[in-house]
DNA sequence: TTGAAAGCGTTACCAG
DNA sequence: CTGGTAACGCTTTCAA
């Protein structure tokens, strides 16, 4: 539509009687200029409708206020709560997000990616979609990855102490006398994956269980996958005595499986899921759950990367772990 | 940070040997360029790491392919489902989203409203923060509202027919056999606390039974006034015998209150709820609920957008209504 | 206290 | 085919 052009700096200087100059003055309040051609310039201003192009400006000043989010998909539950903690934190400071999504396909992560740089934003925020990092080296936009982080040390990170939560949730389940436990995980490749898996070995190691191929499954975190290993593992001759499922999805799926069925929880199966849901309290048992503070996470995950942009120079990367907390509900037979 | 400048199209030029009109054409590929210089210019931009800068080429070509979205809460599960339409539907034109959240404060509405139209955005999304709307008459920025509309009937709207959902919800109840049905909405000045409410009355009225104050509540979307109505509800002498929760919060709260009180689902009272959500299959009882296509309305919204974009001339505002549909479940006693 | 003009990084017209 | 240059809308230096 965009039919008729929308007023300049020009057009309010010349409506005003003064220089463009002049009225950028009166704008950015950056000299001090007499009360009645401030006040002509106001005026202006207001008749004309006038609001100054950022464009402009961003290209003048070298400043864009805007911060690029790069994230695999927005309706993962995990992640709303993350993005109102980073926008309240960069709001506050005057910056902006620019949302991008990859579906968790690298190849679309590097034309985002490269559409952001484009635009120049300040700095970037950025959950991997796979395991290629490749495209995140010699760019000197500051960069804050988080959840889905690479491996290498050269970055900042802020994440849950994803080795912590599962070790807790399985050393729970251990406590309370389960031998047979299994594990739901996601893809070897991401640290969210790996880092539960290894928690969860970690914990039956401690505690002399053995860890069985036929009670672990990691592959992808969908709801699909939850519902379809629960389901092997229910039809094994001798099932788990208890799963801990190792995200929201799987979580969903594994459960839904068991309802479906008409599995008693946790009677036939326990359980303890990763992610404290909105709904873990109102499911039939209530669920056992490893909770972090998500809200908490977007801003500091907001913090760190004003800072990264304000910093002269740069500054060794952080690697910022949440701790993790276990909710003890109903789920897991307590 | 942001110590050494980004490389520029003058950069790229003066490495290859040409003008920087030669380069922006192989860029742009707007005239035919000689293969030797052209491979010259490839070769600079890949050794120099050059991406176009954006805003400038925005500021010259007056387009920012940039789409404000303006909502109270990206936390409200059922903003992400649409985004990701909107967001899927605008990626394949190229066009981007730049996030902004109001918490449902008009003020800050009017200011995040002013920056997006500073930064020069194409178009707008938003699901309004309160009952005013003025600052969004006079402007020339294409608009489609969703989810919370104006009444004026100047806009573009993209919404749930709110009125057939509650109708239908209502009725499913009222044939069921049930008298003293009571509703939970929000404020009586957005269109989707009244326009439930009104179908609910409707249907009432239709079936020759009275709407009663103290089996209505209507004051906010939130989990704990979900809770207190129902709270409300069931101390009363003659508590409803069904409930119909008009969002997810209240949902949440009002069966949040039931199940910590004991009370059975649909036995002590039923239950249809709006919104149908991840977890309604695995609550006990399963939920009934209105349903209706939230990605779908996501990419007709960025349909809508895309298109008044393109249009010359201003057309009727369109108001597109989404058919809801009832999923009957187990709450409401069938 | 005000203004002229250069420049931010592009694009595109017009010449050659 | 290639290039000089004005212009997009703003900020800021320097001068008046």
């Amino acid at each position: 539509m965009q039919v008729k052009r929308k007023p300049t700096l020009k057009d309010v200087a010349q409506l005003a009687g003064v220089s463009t100059a002049t009225v950028s003055y009166v704008i950015n309040e950056k000299k001090i200029i007499s009360k009645e051609v401030k006040e002509r310039i106001f005026e202006a201003i207001e008749s004309l409708n006038y609001i100054p192009n950022n464009l402009a400006q961003s290209l003048k000043n070298r400043e864009t206020r805007l911060i690029g989010l790069l994230i695999s998909d927005i309706a993962n539950p995990f992640f709303p709560q993350v993005i109102r903690g980073i926008e309240h934190k960069l709001a506050m400071h005057n910056y902006n997000i620019l949302l991008s999504e990859t579906n968790s396909d690298p190849g679309k992560e590097k034309e985002n990616l490269k559409m952001l740089l484009g635009r120049r934003v300040e700095g970037l925020i950025v959950s991997l979609a796979g395991r290629e990092v490749n495209h995140f080296s010699n760019i000197d936009t500051p960069i804050v990855f988080f959840n889905r982080v690479p491996d290498s040390e050269e970055f900042h990170k802020v994440q849950v102490d994803n080795f912590k939560a599962a070790y807790l949730a399985t050393e729970h389940l251990i406590l309370h006398g389960y031998k047979r436990i299994a594990i739901i995980s996601g893809p070897e490749y991401l640290n969210v994956g790996r880092d539960r898996m290894l928690g969860y070995r970690q914990a039956m190691l401690d505690h002399g269980l053995p860890i069985l191929s036929k009670y672990t499954r990691m592959d992808r975190f969908s709801v699909e996958y939850g519902y379809n290993a629960m389901e092997e593992f229910m039809s094994l001759s001798e099932p788990p005595e208890a799963v801990f499922t190792c995200n929201n999805a799987l979580t969903l799926g594994a459960f839904r499986f068991l309802k479906e069925k008409g599995y008693l929880v946790p009677k036939d199966v326990a359980l303890v899921a990763y992610d404290d849901t909105d709904w873990a309290t109102l499911v039939d048992p209530p669920l056992t759950v490893v909770r972090y503070p998500m809200y908490e996470m977007g801003v500091r995950i907001g913090e760190l990367i004003l800072q990264s942009i304000q910093e002269k120079v740069r500054t060794p990367a952080q690697n910022i772990r949440f701790d993790p907390e276990l909710v003890i509900r109903r789920s897991c037979g307590c």
